[in-house]
DNA sequence: TTAGGGTTAG
């Protein structure tokens, strides 16, 4: 049994012992010590395993139905109540029980009329605690048959209940009472303790009563208040030690305790309980045919695939329906949809199979999964087109958002559109999604004006675009350095009444500091200040890596400035800009100072940082001492990749190490890292500049081989050469 | 179940 029962209890004892304060004052000091204990010990109470003679009177129970004996023996002793011999009692002496053991008393209880109830009753008539507890105890020496004392109590828990103010103070003393005579508690009074317990929150006290009771008398409904109120007084782990009890010690669970369990654990997103033990109670409950709802149990999917990948998932999907739970396809979709992100198709295709031998039929939810997940688009129109014949389940907005997507991605932006156009005429009606998903796409696919087109055409007809569409749209046009349509596009976007999310803001900052107009960039940022965002240390380091690259260097110290002063720390990003800026300049003093700094900050510096230093000894010259580093953190497990190949590479032919950068290269490909055509623009130049052709050509087929496209460098450099020595084609092409 | 941004070294 997991979480323990055992320490679960000793801790609630504990704080029922270290409880409220109000807990160790006696409610009448009076009563608590009225009864010496060596005389509590020598009453005759009623054996509680016998079960009591009758059933105790409910409050209903009326006057007139009692016979006058009653009425007689209420008279009498609240005649004796308020006899000479009570006055002395008043004054804190203690009464004697004896002093009932009167003649007319005792003859009037052993009339053979007067039975269990009548003494129940006169308990509740007395309307005295003190009174009654001493008739109690009087009554349980005196009466024959003796009288049951477990029901008197409860009697006199149930009268105290109603009492106000603060019945909860009179039942603990009353409980302390019954436990000063060993009585043990009948389930009623348990359940009214509980309840009047957990009413003030109470909770120790309240598991104390449930610990003290019979384990026959531990029933169901008593559990599930008390797990009601161990969630409600956030403690999820203690509520889940006790369902787990409850379950251990064969007590059945019910639909309540269903209810109970699946919505407050679902509430909680993860305090302190683990879901290992979560899914061992789900299935505990379903063993007793107790089953989430199909809400529930799809939330509780959802929430296992994210928070334990998902194998669990699974697992307590089959289990369920193992044990006959009836499930329905939400529970399916969310275990599709997870599955679709691992990209695990063979556990995809498996549940598919299952649910058509369940007889689950897929709904539109699923398709859009199914198509959403697939890479091949053919796939998605065939399963379409299915969805279409063979199950009549229309395809919905979001299926053909989901399916233009995927052409969208695939660079189909023709296929797209026709899918939009076809969309349209099957009378599914596009959304600002679908108009995103087709702006994005055509702007990502270098198609601006396109994309500026379509947008244009669809506000024709009513569908109005919103800050995606112009972040799409912006991104776009800063990506070919066109800011002058970027900031018309903002201005335009900032009149139609669309405000700028922080999405859009960082596109404009990133892309005006990319693009070099860092005023612009700037004037945005304190924009996105004014409309209440903060900017985040990703706006911030690419304003520091503009400045530096613009050589502001004041402007960029300015802007770490103001990133501290607003709280946000720089970052490795940050320091490896500043330590890029100080090598380009040479300054590789400062630069190890700030890596320093860095360290000291608890920042790993990582392949880019010593990217940079490396950068940095070469521009200085000190390619010995560009090489050592590079060897050191190779030699340190820190894998160069290619851009700090191609920096020595560079640098190597620039310094007419020609046959040092070649087998570099061979190095490079040997560790799996792969030349790109900077890398053969470096080695071309240096082979064109000692004029070794022969060489030349064995790169340019292993470029070839490799399939790495040369760029407008490589280009230039091998057309003037080749064409000055007078051969611009090669035998073989 | 669907849409936009994530910075640093060549």
């Amino acid at each position: 049994m997991l979480g323990g029962w055992e320490g679960f209890m000793i801790k609630s004892s504990v704080e029922a012992l270290m409880g409220p304060r109000s807990l160790g004052r006696s409610m009448d000091p009076a009563t608590t010590h009225a009864i010496p204990m060596r005389r509590l010990q020598r009453l005759k109470y009623h054996h509680p395993s016998t079960p009591p003679i009758t059933k105790p009177p409910s409050r209903s129970s009326s006057s007139s139905s009692s016979p006058p004996d009653r009425r007689v023996v209420i008279d009498f002793l609240q005649r004796k109540r308020k006899s000479p011999n009570n006055e002395q009692q008043e004054k804190g002496k203690a009464q004697s029980p004896d002093e009932w053991n009167d003649e007319e008393l005792r003859s009037l209880l052993s009339s053979a009329s007067f039975t269990q109830t009548h003494l129940l009753q006169v308990i509740r008539a007395l309307n005295d605690t003190q009174t009654a507890l001493r008739f109690i105890d009087w009554a349980s020496c005196h009466h024959s048959p003796p009288l049951h004392g477990p029901s008197a109590f409860q009697t006199l828990f149930d009268a105290a209940s109603r009492r106000l103010p603060n019945p909860h103070l009179r039942l603990q003393e009353l409980l302390h009472q019954s436990r000063l005579r060993g009585l043990p508690l009948t389930a009623d009074s348990a359940s009214l303790l509980i309840h009047s317990f957990s009413a003030v929150g109470w909770v120790s006290q309240s598991l104390q009563i449930l610990h003290d009771l019979k384990p026959h008398l531990r029933k169901t409904p008593l559990y599930n208040h008390l797990l009601h109120l161990l969630f409600k007084s956030d403690r999820p782990s203690d509520a889940l030690s006790l369902a787990h009890h409850m379950l251990d010690s064969g007590r059945r669970p019910n639909q309540v305790t269903g209810a109970i369990l699946f919505s407050a654990l679902l509430k909680r997103s993860n305090h302190g309980v683990d879901e290992d033990s979560i899914a061992r109670l789900v299935l505990e409950l379903g063993r007793h045919g107790v089953f989430p709802d199909t809400v529930q149990l799809t939330q509780w999917i959802t929430r296992l695939c994210q928070n334990c990948g998902t194998v669990k998932a699974w697992d307590l999907l089959h289990a369920l329906k193992d044990l006959g739970a009836e499930l329905q396809v939400p529970s399916f979709n969310a275990l599709l949809a997870s599955l679709g992100r691992e990209r695990d198709f063979h556990r995809m295709n498996l549940l598919l199979a299952e649910m058509k031998e369940m007889g689950v039929e897929p709904s539109v939810i699923t398709y859009g999964i199914l198509i959403n997940q697939l890479w091949r688009q053919e796939e998605g129109l065939g399963l379409m087109g299915r969805m279409l014949m063979q199950y009549n389940c229309s395809p919905n907005t979001v299926t053909y958002n989901c399916l233009i997507d995927g052409f969208c991605k695939a660079g189909e932006i023709d296929n797209a559109r026709e899918l939009f156009d076809g969309m349209t005429e099957q009378g599914v009606p596009p959304n600002v999604i679908t108009m995103n998903t087709i702006v994005d796409g055509m702007c990502k696919n270098g198609r601006i004006s396109s994309a500026l087109q379509f947008f244009k055409e669809l506000r024709g007809k009513g569908l109005e675009g919103n800050a995606v569409t112009y972040c799409s749209l912006i991104g776009a046009s800063l990506h070919v350095n066109n800011v002058t349509k970027a900031m018309e596009l903002f201005e335009e976007m900032v009149n139609g009444g669309i405000s700028p999310d922080s999405v859009t803001y960082f596109t404009l900052i990133s892309g005006l500091s990319q693009a070099g107009r860092l005023e612009e960039a700037s004037s945005v940022a304190s924009s996105m200040e004014e409309a209440g965002f903060h900017l985040d240390v990703a706006s911030y380091n690419v304003l520091i890596s503009g400045f530096c690259r613009k050589k502001k260097f004041e402007e960029a110290s300015k802007m770490l400035k103001r990133m501290e002063e607003a709280g946000v720390k720089p970052d490795e990003v940050t320091y490896n800009t500043l330590i890029a800026a100080l090598c380009k300049g040479g300054d590789i003093l400062t630069a190890n100072e700030v890596m320093s700094k860095m360290i000291e900050e608890g920042c790993v510096p990582s392949v880019v940082t010593y990217g940079a230093l490396i950068h940095g000894h070469c521009k200085v010259g000190n390619l010995d001492e560009a090489l050592k580093l590079f060897r050191s953190k190779a030699a340190s497990g820190i894998r160069p990749n290619t851009v700090i190949y191609n920096i020595l590479i560079d640098y190597l032919c620039k310094g007419n190490e020609l046959d040092t950068a070649l087998s570099l290269m061979d190095e490079m490909r040997a560790q799996g890292v792969f030349p790109t055509a900077t890398t053969y623009n470096s080695l071309f130049k240096g082979l064109r500049d000692r004029n070794l052709l022969d060489k030349a050509y064995e790169l340019m087929d292993q470029m070839n081989e490799q399939g790495c496209n040369p760029d407008y460098i490589t280009v230039e450099i091998l057309t003037e050469w080749l064409s000055a020595v007078g051969e611009t084609t090669r035998k073989d092409g």
